[in-house]
DNA sequence: GATCCCATGTAAACAGTTACATGATTAC
DNA sequence: GTAATCATGTAACTGTTTACATGGGATC
């Protein structure tokens, strides 16, 4: 099981509907797991089914009716299980890598654009990670902040991400440097 | 499609089987995708199939036979018409980083197993990458190199291999050892 | 009037993993 | 004799993405 054990993760953090859990897994807030709606809202029918989290129907005003879940005790548990099971290693699986190992084979220009594009968008990430960060630690420095907090998960995960986007913003730019040198156009290439 | 066009990228280097490359898709070497060789002789039929590529059998004494598949025309053209489709953004997917959102709502003994694991598979993984990039470059530095050589591909797309390593090796020590402090034990932990 | 956001879902297609199956050779 | 490496594949299962479907309210 994979979705399954990210979603009872995230909703330690109190309860959520699937759209609004959608939503955190798209963009940045969750940033240890990837999700579309559709795949959240039947794992979270199947969820409850199986008795891991709990669904309340909430009626709103101008807003159509939703969903919110809680964790049960048997979620946490099964949470805890899967937290003492053996991981296997993660890779990146990448289409611009992909189209980066092809590169000396292939038309250049429009991997150079969405290498440009792919940084741009490690840059919106970055400043949303960020900003994340900050609110989590609010006056403590880091240190202080990770030795006195009472949770602390989100802020570990988050500084991954963030680590992960930094870097991947640097490769786009160090990448596309090298390829403008190569292809004789120097816009946006490395210092001269 | 996905693996498809990474072992038509993977096929730019010179022919290979499907054991070859089942092999370097699995460590290091293509460390641009990962892929099993199940997967990996499946998908050879396919491309051979479409005329993507194009198969030739080698009988070897004491080695069973092998089939060796070389990028036809049609092959490179496929992979130039997926280089200039639009990407879409990848994302990072990993149980590790579910555990450790989770991390102060489980036992943590187990996520600091892993996370050393983990860290010590990483460092494996950055000195193999980091010999192929010696390898590649020779006695070139690495400005040089990517100015000047006719292949570069494999070089950037180790680059970032290399430094994704080198962040999950670095993120590793860095939670473990805040949880550790957390937890009371020092052992591993950052400066006193 | 069009488009975006909220909110939920079903069904089909595609991709990836796990289990099973075979069989010879080499190294310990 | 036991395990590892070379070498190829099939079948079943699990997980992910894409397409389709619905409908009201808010904003421009």
């Amino acid at each position: 099981m994979a979705l399954r054990h990210a979603v009872l993760a995230a909703l330690l953090d109190g309860e959520s509907s699937g759209y609004q859990l959608a939503r955190s897994f798209d963009l940045g807030m969750a940033n240890f797991w990837h999700a579309l709606p559709q795949q959240l809202y039947l794992e979270l029918t199947k969820l409850e089914k199986d008795g891991l989290v709990e669904g309340r129907r909430v009626v709103q005003e101008s807003r159509p009716p939703k969903r919110l879940f809680t964790l049960t005790e048997a979620g946490l548990a099964e949470l805890a299980r899967f937290a003492e099971a053996s991981v296997k290693p993660s890779f990146i699986r990448d289409d611009l890598m992909v189209k980066v190992q092809a590169v000396d084979h292939v038309p250049v220009e429009p991997v150079l654009e969405q290498l440009d594009e792919r940084g741009a968008m490690a840059a919106a990430k970055i400043d949303i990670f960020e900003r994340f960060l900050r609110r989590l630690r609010g006056d403590l420095d880091e240190e202080t902040f990770l030795a006195t907090a009472e949770r602390v998960g989100p802020y570990l995960t988050c500084l991954r991400g963030l680590r992960f986007e930094e870097e991947t913003a640097a490769w786009c730019a160090r990448t596309a440097g090298a390829l403008r040198v190569r292809s004789g156009l120097t816009r946006g290439g490395p210092r001269p």
